[in-house]
DNA sequence: CGTGATCAATGACAGATGTCATGGTCCGGT
DNA sequence: ACCGGACCATGACATCTGTCATTGATCACG
C-alpha cells in the first residue's frame, strides 16, 4: 500500500544472513537494503541505508546485538529493532526490551511468521514469543550482583581460583566468596553448574 | 540440463530451515522436496521424497546429524549427504567423513556458495572447507579413550565426582582417574577446562 | 544520620579434587 | 603364550574449593 519496508540484517553467519535475505526478499512489501556480520557495524549501516527495521542476532563479534540495539535506539530513533536469535534465554529478552527492542523472536519459530513480525514491528507493535515471555517473568531478573556476574563470567574459561584472582586483580579469598555467593544464588552445587545455569538464563556478560 | 536436484533440509531451527529453502528455491535447477526438524526423521523423509541430496545440521533433537548421515548412507546409497552446520569443530568434520558424508560446510560461508556446493556434491564431488580440513589434520583424532570421553561428556553438566560415579555406575576413584587422564591428554589444568577444550574440538558425544 | 547493599579481604575448616602407585581383569595383536 | 592397552578399583597424599564468621570501606536511600 504505502512504500516498501527497508530492512537491515545483522547475523554473524553469512549463510543464515543470505538465506534470510532470500526469504524476506520474496515478500513484495519488504526490501533488504543492508547486511552486516558484526555488531559494531550495525549503526553505520543502518544510517547509510535508511533502514526502517533492523533484524539483529544477539551473538555477534565486535558488539553483541543487545548493545547494538541500544546504539540504534539512541542514534536512529526512527529505526525499530527486531531481535532474531538462536537462544531464547530469558535474560536476553529482558535486556533486549530494556535496550529498546520492539520485538524478540527465536529462530525456532516458523519462517512464515517472520515477515509478519517485521510488519508488526514496523507498524509500531511489539512482537514477543509468549512462551518465552512467561518464562522470563517466572525466572526473574538476575540475582547476581555485578561483581558476582563478572567472576562467574570469567570462570567460564575453566581456570582455577588463582587464575581468576589474577585476571580480576582480586584476592583469591574474595574470588571464592563471590563464587560461593553465586553458587548459592543460582541453586547450584558446583562452580561449573553455576556457570551453566547462569549461562542458560542469559545472566552472563559478553556472550 | 538434466532434471532438477531434489533436496532434503534438516535443521532444528524452523526459521533457518525455511530461509534456506527460500534461498535454494531461487535456483532453477534445485528443488526442496522435504523439510524435517529432527535427526530421526531424516531417513524416512528422504526415502519418501526420493531426495538426491540431504542437507543436514549436526545438532538436532532425536538423532544428531552424524548418526543420521550413517543411516542415510546405509539405507539410501543414492542419496548424498552435505553437512551444513554452525560449528566447525574438527571432530565433527572427521566423524562426518567417516560416516560417509560427501561434503561439509559451515554456516559462516557465503550463501551464494551453498548452491554450488549442492551441485558439486550431487555430481559426486567432495566439498570441504579447506581451512577446516587443515585444522582437522593438525588437531588429529581424539586422544581420549571411550570411557574417558563418556566421563568427560557427563562432566559437562557440572556435577560432582560422586554424581558422575552414580550416573555411570563407577567407583568415584575410577571417575577421578579417568578425569585425571582426560585433563592430562587435553593439556588442561582443570576439569572444566578439559570439558571446554574437548567440546571445541568436537571430541564429546551427543551434542 | 542510620540502614542496608555491595565490595574487598582474612583466617579457619571440612570436604572435594587431582595425582600417583599399585593391582586386578579382559581383550586383541604378534 | 606373551604383551600392551583399556578398564576398574583402592588407598594415600597434597592441594584446591566451598563455606562461614568477621572486619572495613564505600555508596545510595529514606
Amino acid at each position: 500500500m504505502t512504500e516498501t519496508i527497508r530492512l537491515l540484517l545483522a547475523d554473524d553467519q553469512a549463510m543464515v544472513r543470505g538465506a534470510l535475505a532470500a526469504l524476506l526478499g520474496l515478500e513484495p512489501d519488504l526490501e533488504v537494503v543492508a547486511e552486516v556480520g558484526r555488531g559494531d557495524e550495525v549503526v553505520e549501516a543502518a544510517r547509510r541505508s535508511h533502514a526502517d527495521v533492523a533484524l539483529l542476532d544477539v551473538e555477534m563479534p565486535g558488539l553483541d546485538g543487545l548493545s547494538a540495539t541500544a546504539q540504534v535506539r539512541a542514534e536512529l530513533p526512527l529505526c525499530r529493532v527486531l531481535i532474531v536469535t538462536t537462544f531464547g534465554r530469558p535474560g536476553y529478552l529482558r535486556r533486549a526490551m530494556e535496550a529498546g527492542a520492539s520485538g524478540f523472536v527465536v529462530k525456532d519459530t516458523p519462517a512464515r511468521q517472520l515477515a509478519d513480525a517485521v510488519r508488526r514491528v514496523h507498524s509500531g507493535l511489539r512482537v514477543v514469543d509468549p512462551v518465552l515471555a512467561a518464562e522470563t517473568l517466572s525466572t526473574g531478573i538476575s540475582p547476581l550482583t555485578g561483581r558476582e556476574t563478572e567472576v562467574l563470567t570469567a570462570a567460564r574459561a575453566g581456570g582455577t581460583v588463582a587464575d581468576l584472582a589474577r585476571a580480576l586483580n582480586l584476592s583469591s579469598g574474595t574470588v571464592r566468596n563471590h563464587l560461593s555467593a553465586a553458587i548459592g544464588k543460582t541453586g547450584a552445587r558446583t562452580r561449573a553448574e553455576a556457570v551453566r545455569l547462569a549461562e542458560e538464563n542469559g545472566w552472563l556478560l559478553r556472550p
